[in-house]
DNA sequence: TTGTAAGCGTTATCAT
DNA sequence: ATGATAACGCTTACAA
């Protein structure tokens, strides 16, 4: 049947320790033994067995990438393919598996730890910090399971990586407030959303330094969806003033908040300018294409990855985390002075 | 250190093999000892070591999901989630993992088929159509491997589970008909592309079913991308005689269409019709909102994974293959009778 | 119903 | 430089 490790010692007349040792290059092995070894494994088709070497090992070189599937489907869709590429570059070089789980918390039977974490199938794991419970956090810790979670966390001491969304509010409005615009709305997003949370800090933080006072109702809260924009802006627009700019949440707020200008004919970005979190999926192709944040969720990944693999190796270090840098994609939709000299 | 079977055993005043025939759940153990055994499992914090269990059995329990991310990410960014999303609802309840791995064709000594297949990493595959080349079906089926690929196959036989892009061909144009459009432009796609075909073929037999003689020059073959959309479009638009409606091979395509009409103040519905493939990202959102041929990929991904498991289970059963259904979602951009009765 | 012992295919530790 | 042999943690005949 199956090619073993035997089989090879046999043909070549050799103990089976000795072919182990030519599998992992061991420099206490002659140069010719290793070459006919070698070219006997080839003649016989022989690949070792990757379970039975990680049973030997004791490692099963292979890392978990834990989601819901069941709830981060709307927003995750877009960028998971980035992500796990990006993190299969760091550690598929260094022969690092990538397993997907998903997470059931219906089904405590098939708990994840359990599954995976205890049963030796990873050696490490990424996950969301939405889906990051303290519960896991506590028991993956007292496991010394190395793992590091998407997203900023701080309600305990994790690894961590994730993008600077406070900075990311900051550039939109810093950016807005350069164009010259003086008044402006931040459209969507709850108030207790974490991810709100930062963008909307940020948002505040360059009106300050800006010198212009922040007002409670320039924040329109909701969902975030295109309807949301959409009615947010609508009721904006027929105040007695009306901001002069916008700082949408994501795209889709953004969508909804340009539906509503254009209906009521306003001018972008001469009358009114607009900015939104994420290039994805309709910045580039609204009409003027909007000004936003772009997030490299490759790197994102590829970050995570790298963080994983170094508190593999060093669990004695400090916890890392790590903010990127978004990057601002300017359009037509914020460009007051370029329009206004024209 | 990991408690193993072992320590269960001494514990339990009982042999291992004991405890791992209530691991398993054997009928020939009493419930008195398999209560007592599992409550010192319970104790004792024990998981029984997957790599071991693997390795005795000689199964990974693990499938494979292939894809290249180098190349795949734009076309399958947004429905990969869901993809796996599908495969997973089905291998997961049968306690199967799910490894996603990146074949690197510029890296021949980390060969997939080694580093995944012989190496009893996993038991079966999934890969996308576009990357399973006929060398990789031979060998696959020269090691009995089963395997199943995401998209029609025709210079073999393998297992294959598919969107039946002919039939939503079919059905898009079709619908263009029912509403009494009569001639229908074909927007985008190169020629060779294996998509294009059967969605074109769909497309050409539909007219031939309400015989209406096809016309080469309705068919604008590129790259289906907004631009050529647009481009392609507008020129059509400035033709003698524009076509009355357009299936769009993309929703990119579509948007560009979309574009130079309203540049060219042509009334939608109602002067010119236009339907597209896909529903994603913009269908929904434009103005008007476009008729589109929804394709559920999570559905897709759930076939593939429940025919691999059926190829793994009777590896002598013909090879099957199976066609999903594609939904038409109409919407306002084709509705020109009710747009007539205003 | 339970126990004994021989695998599963590697690696690792000693000898030689 | 090579070989014997005991792990690794589980399953599975076969005995008892």
């Amino acid at each position: 049947m199956k090619v073993t490790i035997q089989d090879i010692a046999k043909a070549a007349n050799v103990a089976k320790s000795t072919v182990s040792k030519v599998l992992n290059d061991s420099p206490k092995i002659s140069k010719e033994t290793k070459t006919r070894v070698r070219e006997i494994m080839e003649q016989m088709n022989y690949t070792p067995s990757s379970i039975a070497t990680r049973l030997a090992k004791r490692s099963s070189h292979n890392i978990g990438m834990l989601i819901d599937m069941a709830r981060e489907s709307e927003y995750m869709n877009p960028f998971f393919l980035n992500i796990i590429s990006g993190i299969e570059s760091v550690i598929g070089p260094m022969k690092y598996e990538l397993t997907i789980a998903n997470m059931q918390q219906d089904d405590p039977e098939r708990n994840v730890i359990n599954r995976l974490v205890r049963s030796g199938r990873i050696d490490g794991l990424i996950a969301n910090n939405a889906i990051m419970s303290e519960d896991m956090v506590k028991t993956l810790n007292s496991l010394d399971f190395p793992f590091v979670t998407i997203g900023e966390f701080h309600s305990f001491p994790v690894p961590w990586a994730d993008y600077d969304n406070a900075e990311g509010g900051r550039m939109l409005t810093g950016h807005l407030l350069d164009e010259g615009y003086r008044d402006i709305a931040f459209i969507g997003g709850e108030p207790l959303e974490r991810i709100f949370t930062k963008r909307h800090q940020g948002y505040r933080q360059a009106l300050l330094e800006a010198g212009i006072p922040y007002r409670e109702d320039r924040t329109i809260h909701g969902v975030a969806d295109e309807n949301h924009g959409y009615q947010a802006v609508l009721e904006l627009l027929r105040s007695d003033h009306p901001p002069d700019s916008l700082v949408c949440m994501n795209n889709y707020s953004a969508f909804g908040a340009l539906k509503a200008i254009q209906q009521a004919g306003i001018a972008i970005p001469g009358e009114i300018g607009i900015a939104t979190f994420d290039d994805y999926p309709f910045s580039p192709h609204t009409n003027p294409p909007l000004t936003s944040l772009f997030i490299d969720t490759f790197q994102l990944g590829a970050t995570a990855g790298r963080m994983l693999i170094e508190v593999m190796n060093q669990p004695d270090l400090p916890y890392p985390s790590l903010l990127l840098q978004p990057k601002l994609n300017i359009r037509e939709s914020t460009l007051k002075r370029k329009a206004g000299l024209e």
